[in-house]
DNA sequence: ATATGTGCAAATGCTTTGCAACGCC
DNA sequence: GGCGTTGCAAAGCATTTGCACATAT
């Protein structure tokens, strides 16, 4: 990743736009309706290629799928994801990453690595009528 | 799944000889090297028939592959997987279930669900030579 | 100039499905 | 005997890859 194409900021350009994780089939479909043109094993190419740059936030979908939004924040952190839209909430659980830390080595585990999405009916998908008022997508903090 | 079939009693069995989370694939190989045979279709079948009768854990490995293997335990509970191996350690982490359910709660979503999978390299694999002494798979239980 | 990136189409790998044969109940 | 089940091969999908061509630097 080390040359600027037209290819390239387009896709940066259409992620940029984008609050919620979506898949490269969907990228490329909107970038497609949006006049660009590009390859799909393009926007493959330089989804992973960003991703493993740390530029996005990758997620697999209980599907196998993987989904791709850009990063909101710097740090480790997890989602709340709507299953329905996409709609997405992130938020961080510090005493979470411990106590995994601690579990593993007990254990005699290393490297570890772990993955937390919360996946669920967002207010707009939701079958009931919950009322509530933060609707937004500001990193939030867990207690746990 | 109604009706016991000699197939589906080999996959049963297979699995209750296996300790450690598998793909189909390699259950379907492991089947066949035990002299069964049984379709690969088939052990696909039964797998999700299994997992949606609740009789299996299904876990989705980094990559999309599904990985399965016997229910231990009763309640929800999370996996520290061995990359290497699959060698699994079950835990159980209550806190971190309500705070997920508030931090769910507090942005309307419902219906949530979520998934912890803690990757790393047991004893065996890793790289340094931890002495431990802990190695089996009893539950656990995190204080998170 | 030349190493990188791109496009296309073919290939991969996991999983699902159509359909005729099969075998529990 | 009937309906769930199986096997096989074909189809489906998301993703990756080989290779010739294009292009940023």
């Amino acid at each position: 990743m080390q040359r600027n194409t037209r290819q390239r900021s387009a896709i940066v350009e259409t992620l940029s736009r984008q609050d919620d994780f979506r898949s490269a089939q969907q990228i490329h479909e909107q970038m497609k309706v949006d006049g660009e043109t590009v390859g799909l094993a393009t926007v493959y190419r330089n989804l992973q290629a960003l991703s493993r740059a740390g530029r996005l936030d990758v997620l697999v979908a209980g599907d196998g799928e993987a989904l791709y939004r850009q990063c909101e924040d710097d740090g480790h952190h997890h989602h709340l994801v709507c299953r329905e839209c996409g709609r997405t909430v992130e938020f961080l659980a510090p005493k979470l990453e411990n106590a995994m830390s601690a579990i593993a080595q007990e254990h005699g585990f290393t490297d570890v690595d772990h993955t937390l999405e919360v996946f669920g009916l967002c207010t707009e998908h939701s079958g009931t009528e919950h009322a509530q008022t933060d609707r937004d997508d500001r990193s939030d903090e867990a207690d746990a």
